[in-house]
DNA sequence: TAGGAGGAGATAG
DNA sequence: CTATCTCCTCCTA
């Protein structure tokens, strides 16, 4: 995706992208473009340069300072991720002395944290999607459910379209100027997705799970959310077999609060009470996940119904718009 | 006008 | 056959 000499800003969404509880930052993909990973032993993506600490000298920099604080960097808000002028040289600079090593080692950091993240954000995507987490696995379907989650995740125009009868693997044998070619507005941001998947896959055959639980990229699910990590793993392991019931993904979401408190929430755990916060929202991602792009609030809010006489969920005891009660309340 | 309740036929796995 | 999906009517806040 980076040309000689103009190396291009990959963004990365940590969390959700639209919503303001999102951690994110831009990689900046120097020279070699990330795939350029896949043969590397160590677990590191050379050239991930993080274009905030441009824009904050280190030392007035809150979001940096609290890197080594054991709780979760600040948001950054949506909208302060517009390209900053890339200044490799700044980041390639070595660090000189006691004060360039934590430098060095707070950029370290930063790095484990993001790659952490984006590993995440992946696992999270492919258990939305039901999707595998290698691009070469996918079927055309996969293809398409991971263009409209693109779609959905970037707030890009329909661009599912244009690609069309393509398996994974024929779309990792595109080059960046095929993905222009279809979309020449948007086929970049699509190929550098595509890239941070394959990516992701390449690292996770490189450190399986049980690695990463205990291993470096522990710093991230420790510092961040552990507990919602904890659960959702837990959520996965309950529910390995598909499809996926609608109020198992409720449920999902419901359980990932970092990423979805904005369109669904609880209002009291305890009980089982949750309140649909965005109808629309909430709607879209599970026409994603059964691969309904007609699915709306009305037809979703028609299937919770139907779990009233099933014994699954139902209207709490005081009746309000929006809000629904597990029954079983986990 | 959006959301809620529920009937009823269609559909996918 | 089950679990929705889809479309529908009627009701309510």
């Amino acid at each position: 995706m980076a040309s000689p000499g103009c190396a291009a800003h990959l963004p990365v969404f940590i969390g959700h992208p639209h919503h303001g509880d999102t951690r994110m930052v831009s990689l900046y993909e120097d020279i070699k473009p990330s795939r350029s990973l896949l043969g590397l032993p160590e677990l590191s993506w050379p050239g991930v340069y993080i274009p905030c600490c441009d824009r904050f000298p280190i030392q007035e920099n809150p979001w940096m300072l609290r890197m080594a604080e054991p709780h979760a960097p600040a948001a950054l808000p949506y909208g302060t991720l517009e390209p900053s002028p890339a200044k490799p040289s700044q980041a390639q600079d070595p660090p000189c002395g006691m004060e360039g090593q934590v430098e060095e080692r707070c950029l370290e950091q930063v790095q484990t944290m993001v790659v952490g993240e984006v590993l995440k954000d992946v696992d999270t995507a492919c258990k939305l999607l039901n999707i595998a987490s290698d691009p070469l696995d996918w079927s055309c379907v996969h293809v398409q459910k991971w263009l409209l989650w693109t779609e959905h995740l970037y707030r890009l125009p329909q661009v599912s379209t244009l690609f069309q009868e393509l398996t994974g693997r024929d779309l990792c044998s595109m080059a960046e100027a095929d993905f222009r070619q279809r979309s020449s507005q948007f086929g970049d941001v699509l190929y550098a997705h595509l890239d941070i998947w394959r990516s992701a896959a390449a690292m996770k055959e490189l450190c399986p799970p049980a690695d990463r639980k205990s291993g470096k990229f522990n710093l991230v699910s420790e510092n961040l959310s552990a507990a919602d990590d904890d659960s959702w793993t837990e959520v996965m392991r309950s529910y390995p077999s598909q499809p996926i019931h609608l109020w198992q993904f409720l449920r999902e979401l419901l359980l990932k609060p970092h990423n979805y408190s904005r369109c669904i929430r609880w209002l009291n755990k305890e009980k089982g009470i949750f309140k649909i916060e965005d109808t629309a929202h909430v709607a879209r991602l599970w026409g994603i996940r059964k691969n309904r792009p007609a699915m709306n609030y009305d037809k979703l809010s028609r299937s919770i119904r139907q779990y009233y006489k099933k014994g699954i969920i139902r209207k709490p005891d005081v009746s309000r718009r929006l809000v629904y009660q597990f029954v079983n309340p986990v």
